[in-house]
RNA sequence: GGGGGAGUGGCGAAAUCGGUAGACGCAUCGGACUUAAAAUCCGAAGGGUCGUGAGGCCCGUGUGGGUUCGAGUCCCACCUUCCCCA
């Protein structure tokens, strides 16, 4: 191996040295014909394959390292310079960790289920199935053209049968139990889309994709019950290493709550209503209460004389969205409906009557789908008061100096409880207990916990998804598929597109939909649901352990040694549902025995978004990038037209015809320096905009990278003379320092993935060994090298190569850092005067505050004349301040 | 409406702990090489100001306050902007 201190790896690599020797001798650097060829060399050599526990050539004694990017959708578009920023991050963090002795698992694959493939069909009349191969091929293209070291023989699709095989075996699991199941439940229906949306997937009314109008109405829907796992999913939060933010948007999104059911008896009715509250201590202060629209005791509740127009109201909040019925903004809207209800915590006799109002503020899916209220303690509730003129009464004193309902505000925070006769005098907390307890004795209610969070509606009226693994039988029992029967294949079917009448397009295969029950003999129905696109997702990284098993969705083996991943990489767009929906099948899962980690991805980070400029005429129409021209003046003008247009930075999309294509970079400027610029923009986790101007200076950087080893006036492949190697005793040479400040931020850049700062500190350091190239030892162009190529392999390679090596740099030692190289004897000491950077001088290191300050105070001796200095602020190694009068 | 991030040269950005603001690159300008150009190499460069010059001085990290010998960094208030959620 190259410098002689690792161990060999398992690939055997002699046929990249075959291939290089075919390389044509050229002296000056020409990417497109040294990328191809490694990239090529690579894939012959299977240098980025993964062995698993049990294949020949697995070494169990190195430690595992699992890093993993969100797969794409592949989308008829291709990928645009945005999508591969995060791939390139992981792939450098791979090629390091390989390079440092770990087995590492990097795999990709696709996230091929889902609507746009489907909507494309229906446009364009090809089948989901050919064009999304076709579009895998794209993206596999353009993936490999990057260079990024992907093991592809655990590529999967979540398309393929051999893969939602698994799928459906998971779904078969969450069936047995309990965890599947259907109802009939309020879902949005999107009429154009012919098919029912989840809550997230309808913004304002309107479908996410497409922008199409969408209605609420009740249909038979599979449920996953995820609220089951609420508690788990919270908790488990605290054992991983992810951004803040992220957690708390998922905790948020779960939105724990306790509080407290009570039972309000009904005037005139032989009933109650229950209501859900988190401030039970408020009970005093109810002065009405409110049912959603949707609450099943509403008919029963409303008298005759309000029947009509509380059945008109009704009509009227089915057509609106849970958003803008919740709206804290809107003005509030409801109807009476007749009757009244009782405070049952009040003395026999005592209790005003309280009026029951319908009103679509309150959702049927959250609590009980009706609620006590509280105007003078509740936003909502107070604002409903002021419209319909009702009582406001006090029961929570505000603390000192806090507004409350005296200075006409609003008060929801915890004071004191007043006008609450078991409880006056007690703060918050204890009115609260002190009220569920009396609940409780009384049998009128209970401590309760509600979650924000509901069951997941998991089943979508399309062709193009998992087929849901159950049989209906004619008794209306429903049992899941056998394993051994596993996959339900999706039927070929020419026309997929959805019903007229909504029913899903496989309800039209016929011979599919009625089969036998292979248990019993007798005919039997299958579902014609499809499973929604973020099943496939949910489980992808546990197929990668172990791609090609066909007797478990992962071997225990491979699961026992992957364990979970240690680093996923994605876009802060699917902190909330993906990554929920994903461990809630892994807690599942977990249950099962299947995995034996609590958490799949252990470290998450999300990569910023890429922008780009795009460009508006005057009447604010976009003009494409490239019919543009930057004048003299600074000034970007339309080449067509030459006029004037204004600079925008937006997310790059084909709306604002601001995409760039990798291909199109990597064409004119090599691969290397395209993975180079993306990581030297900025942080990998900041967004930044793509600068086409900016590309080359990246690709002059690898140039002069070339240059420092290859004379571009000689045929030799490398330069022959290299400087004196550095002697342990003897003095450490500048450059041999150079190097090692490089390599001490480059492994720094490792803890943030701010590989910008890594770029720099090479460019510094080839700058310095430019200038004194006579001077560098190859053991420190080695080191350089070694340390570049995470970054630009191909370069890095073809050079390793030229220098002798037989092996390939992918699997050579990652340099380890001689912290020795970095110590020096003096250092620059600032000299300040009240804080006025004043002069620079050499100090020597070891130099005690006193010498400091004589040293300063020599070099200051012109500020200081005169003065009187009252105090002397010395900080070792760095400065010395006079502060004078 | 709620939550989070970000505001530093013409542009992308850098700056472990509070201690030299602007590293590295782009664009720009000057010079070398060249018949010429490209490429490459060398150099200049935050703004203002004084000086023939070397160099000096003042201002400067969104705005206004504060803490400190010393603030891009910490605290308070505000403005702008992006993202996420509702």
């Amino acid at each position: 191996m190259g410098i002689g201190r690792g161990r060999p790896q398992a690939a055997s690599l002699c046929s990249c040295a075959r291939t290089a020797r075919r390389r044509p001798v050229t002296s000056s650097y020409h990417p497109e014909s040294i990328e191809p060829r490694w990239q090529a060399a690579w894939a012959e050599a299977r240098v980025y394959r993964t062995p698993n526990p049990g294949d020949e050539d697995f070494d169990p004694s190195r430690p595992k390292y699992y890093v993993l990017d969100m797969f794409p959708y592949p989308s008829g578009a291709g990928l645009h310079v945005g999508h591969p920023m995060g791939y390139i991050g992981t792939d450098i963090v791979a090629r390091k960790k390989r390079m440092e002795g770990y087995n590492v698992l990097h795999p990709m694959g696709y996230d091929a289920f889902g609507l746009p493939a489907e909507q494309y069909a229906i446009q364009t009349g090809t089948h989901p199935e050919v064009s999304t191969r076709a579009n895998i091929e794209t993206f596999r293209r353009q993936l490999q053209s990057i260079g990024l070291s992907y093991d592809w023989d655990r590529e999967i699709a979540t398309c393929d049968p051999e893969y939602y095989r698994w799928t459906q075996w998971i779904f078969t699991r969450l069936f047995d139990r309990g965890l599947a199941y259907q109802t009939e439940v309020p879902v949005w229906w999107c009429e154009e889309l012919k098919t029912v949306l989840a809550n997230e997937e309808v913004i304002n009314g309107r479908s996410e994709r497409g922008d199409h109008p969408c209605v609420r109405r009740p249909l038979k829907q599979w449920m996953l019950r995820i609220t089951a796992y609420a508690d788990r999913l919270l908790e488990d939060l605290d054992d991983v290493d992810w951004p803040e933010s992220v957690k708390r948007m998922q905790r948020e999104w779960i939105g724990r709550s306790e509080g407290a059911e009570i039972d309000f008896p009904i005037d005139g009715l032989d009933a109650s209503l229950r209501v859900f509250t988190t401030r039970p201590d408020t009970i005093f202060g109810a002065t009405f209460m409110v049912v959603a629209p949707e609450h099943p005791l509403l008919d029963e509740i409303t008298t005759e004389s309000n029947r009509e127009a509380v059945g008109a109201y009704v009509e009227e909040a089915a057509r609106k969205s849970d958003l803008e019925r919740t709206d804290l903004a809107r003005t509030k809207t409801g109807v009476f409906t007749g009757r009244y209800a009782r405070n049952p915590l009040a003395e026999e006799g005592t209790g005003e009557p309280i009026p029951i109002f319908v009103a679509d503020y309150v959702l049927a899916t959250y609590g009980t789908g009706a609620i006590m209220c509280v105007p003078a303690h509740d936003e909502r509730d107070f604002e409903f008061a002021r419209c319909f003129n009702l009582n406001v009464l006090e029961v929570v004193r505000p603390p000192e100096g806090t507004d409350g309902l005296e200075q006409g505000v609003c008060f929801t925070g915890e004071g004191t409880a007043v006008h609450s006769p078991p409880f006056d005098g007690l703060a918050t907390p204890e009115a609260k207990a002190r009220a569920i307890a009396l609940l409780e004795e009384r049998g009128i209610g209970k401590a309760t916990v509600t979650y924000r969070l509901r069951d997941w509606l998991f089943s979508r009226q399309r062709y193009w998804g998992e087929p849901f693994p159950v049989l209906h039988h004619p008794d209306g029992s429903t049992t899941r598929v056998r394993d051994e029967d596993l996959p339900v294949e999706l039927p070929p079917m020419e026309d997929f597109a959805p019903s007229e009448d909504g029913s899903p397009p496989l309800a039209r295969a016929q011979d599919w939909v009625h089969t036998t029950d292979p248990e019993t003999g007798e005919p039997a129905e299958r579902d014609t649901d499809t499973m929604p696109g973020w099943a496939g997702s949910c489980w992808y990284y546990l197929r990668f352990m172990d791609p090609h098993n066909d007797s478990a969705a992962v071997g225990e083996e491979a699961m026992r040694y992957w364990g979970n991943v240690d680093l996923y990489v994605g876009g802060v767009e699917h902190a909330v549902l993906h990554l929920l929906y994903a461990r809630f099948w892994h807690k599942v899962l977990y249950d099962e025995g299947v995995v034996n980690t609590k958490e799949p991805f252990q470290r998450m980070f999300n990569q910023g978004m890429l922008t780009a400029f795009a460009y508006r005429d005057a009447t604010g129409r976009l003009v494409p990038a490239d019919e543009t021209e930057e004048g003299e003046d600074g000034v970007v003008r339309s080449k067509e037209s030459g006029e004037e247009l204004e600079q925008v930075i937006a997310k790059m999309s084909k709306s604002l015809k601001n995409v760039v294509n990798p291909d199109d970079v990597i064409a004119e400027y090599g691969v290397d320096t395209f993975r180079v610029y993306e990581m030297f923009m900025g942080p990998l986790g900041e967004s930044k905009p793509w600068n086409p101007r900016d590309v080359a200076g990246s690709r002059r950087f690898l140039e002069r990278v070339w240059r420092l080893f290859v004379d571009p006036d000689s045929d030799a492949p490398v330069r022959a003379r290299f400087g004196p190697e550095p002697t342990p005793d003897g003095e450490v040479p500048e450059l041999v320092r150079e190097m090692e400040r490089a390599l001490a931020r480059v492994e720094d850049s490792f803890e943030h993935f701010n590989f910008n700062t890594a770029i720099a500190a090479l460019m510094t350091f080839v700058n310095e060994a430019t200038k004194r190239r006579e001077e560098l030892a190859r053991s420190t162009a080695e080191r350089f090298l070694l340390t570049l190529s995470p970054f630009a392999p191909h370069l890095a390679e073809e050079l390793w190569h030229r220098l002798g090596h037989a092996d390939s740099i992918t699997r050579a030692p990652w340099p380890a850092l001689e912290k020795a190289w970095l110590e020096e004897d003096t250092f620059e000491l600032v000299v300040q005067v009240n804080g006025k950077l004043r002069a620079r001088i050499s100090a020597p290191k070891g130099a005690d505050r006193s010498t400091l300050e004589e040293l300063a105070r020599d070099a200051a001796s012109e500020q200081l004349a005169g003065r009187s200095v009252r105090r002397a602020v010395v900080v070792p190694g760095r400065l010395v301040n006079f502060v004078v009068a």
